[in-house]
DNA sequence: TATGAATGAGAATTCATTCAT
DNA sequence: TATGAATGAATTCTCATTCAT
């Protein structure tokens, strides 16, 4: 019983720090996340940090994967609805929007750690099959719906990259444009994976 | 005239150091690519670096810059040719990575910096402007071919922004595809914006 | 009579600590030996080391007073023995060699502590005394000795440090050769003491 | 020529910081010796050191080597005399005392290093063959003498070893009594060794 | 102009000690 | 009395920047 409560207690200051680091990564970058800054917005002392993780490495990396791994969870619940295409993509759309949108700093730590600058791939490694991940999940799903005749014979996994990484970079943008709804942009960005530029389609 | 042997003398000396600092962000990163191995990669000595720079910001900033104006300038002149779409995005798409095919180093380097991560947004605000430019500049040429009704009614500047940043993507995954044709995927990605995902279309 | 029983259990608990410390100082060394790992080692928490003892010093200077208490009190008794110099003096570095014999762990702590390197100097001074002790315990034996016609007019407190040092040397020497016999090294230093290096002596 | 008055300078430096570390380590000890410490004691500032030295561990360890080395230089020059054992141990002692008696902040150093507590025997093991090249040294020297017919059989390098660390604690001893002759150490040093403690025998 | 030795602020990490439970 | 989480001063080391030459 006892041995609960200390493991609550626990988790709940790993929680603390963790989303103290995400929101010194997201103000200051990685980089500039130095195990003070993470202290201070803590509101604990440094020496605690390494009472509940390892080292810098450590923590940053698990700060960071919380961040995947809850839109991770969020994403293959909505692949594994069975919905056709369209619907699927845009619920996929429409939720990586809404996760970003309900907390705007986690897109700056997604960000700082997507595909990552040449530095910030050697330290996150560990993280890039996080990334894969989610591409891999997405890539399987559209070479179903590829197999279902829903989909031209593109290479699956290559469009799955060309679009997480495009619907990122709109995500990036609507961060400085507050106010504007998400369904205009899941709207025609779907339209845009399933129809094309062309004109002369059934939207 | 001797003002402009000078001038040139100092042109060249830029040159040589932006130069060697783009080697080093692309084999060591932003973070790692302190001033003295700059400085060493340059062959000049720490100090000279200040002469011709502000500091290290102004160095990476100006050594960034000199990418972006180079790949500038080649898609800019694509967009110029005054093509049909079809055309000029294939261009687009093969000039962008046949530009980064030909110097990969130069790749890694415009990743560190494309939108960047979090930190480097703080570093690199100024240098938005010449990533926005790029985006611009595709934003105004797709905006001219809706206007002359080659494309659907999309925000031109958004899909430009998807566009890049889908395209970049496939960039970097080719880094660790030594060998493949650039062709291949120059064929799907413009037919990916075209004419999207859904079967039954021409082409 | 309740007094006296928490005496006991106080005194108990004082052994326990100390006990793990030497264990501590023994396989670590003094500046490995942190209150973590003492604590751990004694199976008590890091704070009740701090109910028995000052503080990091003191601890570890009580751990220290420990043992030579208990080989001072062996060669107490042998010294008391009223036998001749040459008997007493190959009791002397039997005892010392059996003591350390028996439990060598004992000898890296007595070796960390002796007369101690520099920094243990100022951490140990209060420390000196209980070496300092020993020496003169046995420089008093030679001075009898000296009286009683026994020994030539050396500094008798001289000798003995001479003596000690180098009998501790010898027992270091000896961590490395294990399973050498003690009698061998007893014999050759009580005729090196007592005869010197000149040949033509009676052993 | 340029090079060379360079390489002076350096050497200057390199020699002025380990100076000041050897006072440092005399001062506060081994684990006292912090870097801060050091570059104050040098009037450098703390980064200099790393200019000169690769770690903390290198400026300790040749600061160190500088000792030993000097030290055993000239015993080997004593020892290379070829003079009758009488006359090289006088010397030899004399050598050690007036040594250390000439810079008595060396001995603590030496102290510090000789065969070491168990932490240091860590830290120094690099330093380990230093001393143990001065025993062997002796100890050559002794196995000569014992083939000359001048020694008895004792083990010539445990002998050496006795002698030496017997030696050492008189030298620590020497430090607490200003003014003490070195001589009057020396006689008796010699004497003890040569003839042992029983009377009757020529001093 | 060019140099590179020197600087010192700042980063990560450790650990003796305290104190609320 | 016993605990061990929390603390924060101290330590090692890095690196952008300066300045005498």
């Amino acid at each position: 019983m006892s041995e609960t409560k200390e493991a609550l207690v626990e988790q709940y200051r790993r929680d603390t720090i963790q989303c103290a680091a995400q929101r010194v990564i997201a103000r200051r970058g990685l980089a500039g996340a130095s195990m003070a800054a993470i202290a201070e917005e803590a509101g604990v002392a440094k020496g605690t940090l390494y009472l509940y993780f390892k080292d810098r490495d450590d923590l940053l990396d698990q700060a960071a994967s919380r961040i995947f791994d809850e839109l991770l969870e969020r994403l293959k619940g909505v692949l594994a609805g069975g919905r056709p295409l369209r619907d699927s993509l845009r619920e996929l759309v429409r939720t990586k929007l809404a996760f970003f949108d309900e907390n705007q700093e986690f897109l700056r730590v997604y960000m700082a750690l997507r595909l990552g600058g040449a530095e910030e791939a050697r330290r996150h490694r560990r993280h890039r099959p996080r990334y894969a991940r989610y591409v891999e999940m997405l890539g399987d799903y559209l070479a179903a719906a590829a197999r279902r005749g829903e989909m031209k014979a593109f290479d699956p996994e290559r469009v799955a990259l060309f679009f997480a990484e495009g619907t990122s970079a709109i995500l990036q943008r609507r961060l400085e444009e507050i106010g504007r709804s998400p369904e205009e942009d899941v709207e025609w960005i779907v339209d845009l994976l399933l129809n094309g530029l062309c004109p002369g389609r059934r939207s």
